[in-house]
RNA sequence: GCGCCCGUAGCUCAGUCGGAUAGAGCAUCGGCCUUCUAAGCCGAGGGUCAGAGGUUCGAAUCCUCUCGGGCGCGCCA
């Protein structure tokens, strides 16, 4: 309907350059849909823009642009309003058009190919695998999942991927935190490092290789911890001290200190998988750093970089000029002991996506790494690579409340909140809406009574409420022994003349638009709040007009409309990942 | 100190490409159930869009500065 009436104005416009009354008609034309219905259906502000440029009134205009403008089957009226706004108002008829088209393409109502089936890469989560996920976590699952849902919709070739960060140091602390709770497990009394990882899962894991392995990876805690240097709560240094506490287990253990990391990783990655496939989060694929390094294409990746002439040697490290490419100050890539840093694995990571043909790398990551955006963007350039084609995506932080108070989510002191806690207390559908609803970029205030409550104040109840009342219409349809036509409802669209049925029907109709305004921001919070005002929409309906009518042209025409909107409403849900309740 | 993000009603937040009188919900107050689910609807009050300049027909939206809040500034990941 926009590319009609853009065409309307198009030909107004000839026409008046025609009479000599405009240079040219070369101009965007706008045309949007109205927020107020006494401004009818659609209007557009071409006078407004075009007014200087031809020295008149925009009110002026807008009326020789009216009067040049040829006659339409669709429009009923139009009417120059306001400051110099072209107003158009639709026919029933054809605002109910819409219905039509929404039967036709029942799921598919809503896609499109603008995406051109151009290959993009979604890389989110990629959480240490060192502990459970958190609330914080789950927010990027959701919004990753939702955002390849989106970029699906409108016809991007898409693919997930979760970055197994499994070979750096933090692997290490991990498996001697096991191992440490292994040995008191056995009965053998340990301190635990400052450092370590405290958390209760640690536990559960060391009590889980007791059972399997006995005690095959005993040693004598004295062993242990002779001649090590203090911890933190002696004074000591706490890094120093666990770093020191991973040598000692390695030259205990020898090869089956491997064995006891393996076995702690792939526990841990086994619950987060187990955690994120319930909360409807899967992925392509989980690219595990430590085999990507193990075929040996990080060298040849890097070398790209290298033969950039961005890279310098120093103090025996090798380094990046990223400060070529606006970072505050340049980054290692290989440390002077030989080790390549996180920083450069990233790199060849992200080389990787490209060499293995996606067109383009989504990232999402949590604010705190903004800083790493720009080198990263840098190397990725230095690279020969269009770094338009990386975007990174920035989650603000998710803070919980109860009862109107902030939950304390301290690591330190062991008690912070679990994505698994989480869906567990306030499910899976609320958790996911509660997560997108907010602007990426925006910290969340997740109030956790508000997401558990059965009323009109929580908006994923509102919305699920609307599909389950048209469900629920159907039934009653049954019980009173009455049939709908759907061939006779569409047939008589031209009934649906009450002004909550054309609010509804403009809604339906930019259903298609929202998912595209929604995908290419990464907004799905676009369209969430679409289906909070659809669902309003709905909701005053239903209360203002009974569908059940005697005369049966209106009936089959309204049940038309309100299985229309149920279909949009799935549609949604499909895309946010929430289930289409028939009954609450 | 430097960099990034944010600041809209008492509270939580919408506000599309710069458009018409800045909108919802909560809370407060007042209505609506012989009815397809009242888990809902209708109405009232409530605003220096943090502040000051600028751009223009028009600014919550774009630019500059100031104030306030969050985050980041490792040969960690």
């Amino acid at each position: 309907m926009k590319q009609h009436l853009t065409h309307l104005i198009e030909e107004a416009l000839d026409s008046l350059v025609k009479q000599g009354l405009l240079s040219s008609s070369l101009a965007s034309i706008q045309i949007e849909a109205t927020k107020d219905h006494q401004h009818g259906d659609f209007a557009c502000n071409i006078a407004l823009m075009l007014a200087k440029s031809v020295k008149q009134k925009p009110q002026d205009f807008a009326a020789k642009i009216v009067a040049a403008m040829p006659a339409s089957p669709y429009v009923e009226k139009i009417a120059i309003a306001g400051p110099g706004f072209i107003n158009f108002f639709l026919s029933t008829q054809s605002v109910g058009e819409v219905v039509k088209r929404i039967h036709a393409e029942r799921n598919q109502f809503g896609r499109c190919a603008i995406g051109r089936k151009k290959r993009v890469l979604v890389e989110f989560v990629s959480s240490n695998p060192t502990g459970p996920l958190h609330v914080g976590h789950g927010r990027h699952a959701a919004f990753g999942n939702i955002v390849c849902h989106l970029l699906d919709a409108i016809g991007f070739d898409v693919a997930s991927e979760y970055y197994v960060n499994d070979a750096g140091r933090q692997i290490d602390i991990l498996t001697v935190s096991v191992w440490l709770r292994y040995l008191n497990a056995l009965g053998e009394s340990v301190p635990f490092p400052a450092n370590a990882y405290r958390g209760e899962y640690v536990v559960t894991i060391a009590e889980t290789i007791k059972k399997e392995h006995n005690a095959s990876f005993a040693v004598s805690s004295q062993s242990i911890f002779t001649d090590l240097p203090k911890d933190e709560n002696e004074g000591g240094d706490k890094e120093l001290y666990i770093d020191a506490v991973i040598e000692r287990a390695k030259q205990l253990l020898g090869a089956k200190y491997q064995l006891l990391l393996d076995r702690g990783l792939a526990s841990i990655l086994a619950d987060i998988e187990n955690d994120l496939t319930e909360f409807g989060v899967t992925f392509d694929r989980w690219f595990s750093e430590r085999e990507f390094i193990a075929t040996g294409v990080v060298d040849a990746l890097l070398q790209k970089l290298m033969l950039s002439g961005h890279t310098y040697e120093l103090e025996g490290a090798t380094w990046f000029r990223s400060t070529n490419f606006g970072d505050e100050k340049d980054r290692v890539l290989v440390r002077s002991n030989g080790v390549r840093t996180y920083f450069a694995n990233d790199i060849a990571y992200h080389l990787s996506k490209f060499e293995r043909g996606f067109d383009l790398a989504v990232d999402i990551f949590g604010a705190d790494h903004h800083g790493y955006v720009e080198r990263m963007r840098g190397a990725i350039t230095a690279s020969g690579i269009d770094s338009e084609r990386l975007i990174y995506l920035l989650t603000q932080f998710v803070s919980l409340y109860r009862s109107g108070k902030p939950v304390s989510m301290s690591t330190r002191a062991g008690d912070f909140v679990t994505l698994r806690e989480l869906r567990q207390e306030v499910g899976n559908d609320a958790a996911r809406f509660f997560y997108v609803m907010r602007k990426v970029n925006q910290h969340i205030d997740f109030d956790l009574d508000l997401a558990k409550s059965q009323s009109n104040d929580n908006p994923i109840y509102y919305v699920q409420y609307a599909y389950a009342r048209i469900c629920s219409v159907l039934k009653q349809l049954e019980a009173r022994g009455l049939q709908y036509n759907e061939e006779n409802g569409l047939a008589n669209l031209h009934c649906l003349e009450e002004i909550h049925e054309r609010q509804l029907l403009n809604l339906l109709a930019r259903y298609p638009e929202t998912i595209v305004e929604a995908a290419v921001h990464y907004e799905p919070q676009i369209l969430t709040q679409y289906l909070r005002d659809v669902a309003a929409c709905f909701h005053a309906y239903y209360n203002a007009h009974s569908f059940l009518v005697e005369v049966v042209s209106v009936r089959d025409a309204r049940l038309a409309l309100v299985l229309a909107l149920r279909q949009v409403l799935q549609n949604g849900f499909e895309i946010l990942g929430i289930h289409a309740r028939e009954s609450m």
